[in-house]
DNA sequence: GTCCATGTTCTTTA
DNA sequence: CTAAAGAACATGGA
């Protein structure tokens, strides 16, 4: 559920309620979830939230003693809510905050929260796709011969794009998703920077997409599901042209584009 | 029962 | 070395 849009709307949804405020308790209700195995989360109780960060999917939360990191996976919701409501079924972690706790929900459980201390965790991911210049995309999308598609997919290429916003970004840059990434030419890339840009900043201001599980901190979904032009709207007619949507498997992962739009550059 | 799912990582195979 | 394909993780919805 959780990619760049949604994962920044968390952020600027989790940041204000909790900045400034003291962690008084950590409640783990899995053992097996928060990492590493043998840190002691108790450590933190007196600490004080400093900021809440996004880095591509990942949530950075500083505070006095040092940074902790939450990956919502697939299914994680990073939620604030009043200590009295109900605690939902899954949830591993809950930080009391005095009025108000932060609490982590995922069924899945493909998240993790993870102590960082003082490290940075950083070097293992590559640049942020929204400033990132075309010239970056390029070079970075040269290298590999990967379908375009799986390269944008790849975290350490460009990170924050997930299944959706890659195949949003590729039909509205014309491109065909399993155009080599090596093969794609200046023109494209142009197209493909801007459009990456541009569907991001919209998912954002649309609150991210909500297919299933995902809500922001105080329990809202997103909007942008109904903006979507190919991603999950396999057989229905492309919004630009009529041409029904395909649905192919690229790197494990459904792929929807339109045949019309991002014309195959292999000679069929 | 089946298939599918917004993510990541590891293994196998070529 | 590259990369493609598959499986794995765990849960729930259609």
């Amino acid at each position: 559920m959780p990619e760049l849009p949604e994962v920044e709307s968390v952020v600027r949804t989790v940041r204000p309620r909790v900045v400034g405020r003291q962690v008084r308790r950590v409640l783990l209700t899995r053992d097996d979830y928060a990492t590493p195995a043998n840190f002691a989360w108790s450590g933190l109780v007196g600490s004080i939230i400093d900021g809440v960060r996004r880095r591509g999917k990942r949530i950075l939360i500083d505070t006095s003693r040092g940074g902790v990191l939450v990956h919502l996976g697939m299914t994680g919701r990073l939620t604030v809510a009043d200590p009295r409501e109900p605690v939902a079924k899954h949830t591993h972690a809950r930080f009391d905050l005095g009025e108000i706790e932060m609490r982590l929900c995922d069924p899945r459980r493909f998240g993790r929260l993870h102590w960082l201390g003082a490290s940075a965790d950083d070097a293992d991911v590559g640049p942020e796709p929204l400033t990132l210049p075309a010239a970056g995309l390029a070079t970075r999308l040269k290298k590999t011969k990967r379908a375009v598609k799986v390269a944008l997919l790849d975290q350490k290429l460009l990170a924050g794009l997930g299944n959706i916003y890659v195949d949003e970004a590729l039909h509205a840059a014309g491109i065909h998703p399993r155009q080599a990434a090596s093969s794609v030419d200046r023109q494209q890339v142009g197209r493909l920077s801007g459009a990456i840009k541009r569907v991001l900043r919209r998912a954002i201001d649309a609150g991210g997409s909500t297919l299933r599980d995902y809500v922001d901190a105080d329990g809202n979904p997103g909007a942008f599901q109904k903006l979507h032009r190919v991603y999950a709207r396999a057989g229905e007619p492309c919004r630009r042209c009529r041409t029904p949507i395909a649905r192919v498997v690229l790197g494990g992962r459904s792929t929807h584009f339109c045949p019309q739009c991002q014309p195959s550059v292999q000679p069929t």
